[in-house]
DNA sequence: GCTATCTTGTTGACCACTCAATGATATCCC
DNA sequence: GGGATATCATTGAGTGGTCAACAAGATAGC
């Protein structure tokens, strides 16, 4: 029950370190993290929207405050008019490589002071069963997220 | 890690249950809910601030919006000019009942259909430990956030 | 080939909240 | 008493997101 309050605590100091530190927002620096982790590191709007949590919309000015602070830039699908990759950009890179640092820095403190390793253990496997859990780590690889290698729909 | 991305889910299909269903924030329900266990149903706005985890500015207008509603009214405190109580209503206690029924009900049966009770137990344990995670059930009484019986800091 | 339907993305209006600044009152200390 | 400081609430401006409506392209049925 006091499960929405508790977590609410967390991300508030979380976003706050990261947006101080960075001037990213946590859905920003996930989309950088997706992107990165996408093959051609790049993505579209719509499974962005997915992996985010997202409505199109949200992504949508999300990608426009992430391509006018030269992170990313739009590029068009040629074999469909329809849909806009997000493509990851060196600056972007770069930036999401220091982020992570102490953004995961960060988090590992929050956590390791109030709980054990095999807590966190069991934490992480009770809350991974949550909709919309898919494990963005750190070095996962990307596994569900449908990451539109050249237009998914085709076939 | 997940932790974050697993959550934002949940409170995402509360919050929309809780809004189509009543019309209500899910920091309007706990705003109400504080309100309902506070002695003589009133709150300072700074106790509720803490309680909700939000700006004082946040509860200004969250206030607002209930009173335009008719769920609570503001009351002066004769002993210190500065304070402006919210004070719960009929009207707004009626509304608490109604919603807490099936919000009560929708996180049961969110919760109930991934984690067996010993599952449950184990979580909200760990969960309590969070920053701000004051437990904030359905017939607690309220403990920890300094309900303002008279003006409290008059000693 | 043409129309109907689905997908993808963008825009406008709005919402809940934040931060910074302000006003008003209380308290402390000399 | 009177000034410095702290506390409580509100306001204006800005932000990150939603929803509803829409435009444009892709797909399917016939």
């Amino acid at each position: 029950m006091a499960l929405l309050r508790g977590h609410a605590g967390l991300r508030r100091i979380v976003a706050a370190q990261l947006h101080d530190a960075h001037e990213l927002t946590v859905n920003e620096y996930e989309a950088l993290l997706l992107l990165d982790e996408a093959p051609d590191s790049r993505m579209r709007g719509v499974d962005l929207a997915a992996g985010l949590q997202l409505t199109p919309s949200g992504v949508t000015r999300l990608l426009d405050g992430l391509r006018a602070r030269g992170f990313i830039e739009r590029a068009h699908c040629p074999q469909d008019g329809r849909v806009a990759y997000a493509v990851l950009l060196d600056a972007g890179r770069a930036k999401l490589r220091r982020a992570a640092c102490s953004h995961v820095a960060e988090i590992k403190a929050l956590l390791a002071e109030r709980f054990s390793d095999q807590e966190l253990a069991t934490l992480a496997a009770l809350l991974s069963r949550l909709p919309g859990a898919g494990c963005s780590g750190e070095g996962t690889g990307g596994s569900m997220h449908a990451a539109c290698p050249q237009r998914a729909a085709d076939a």
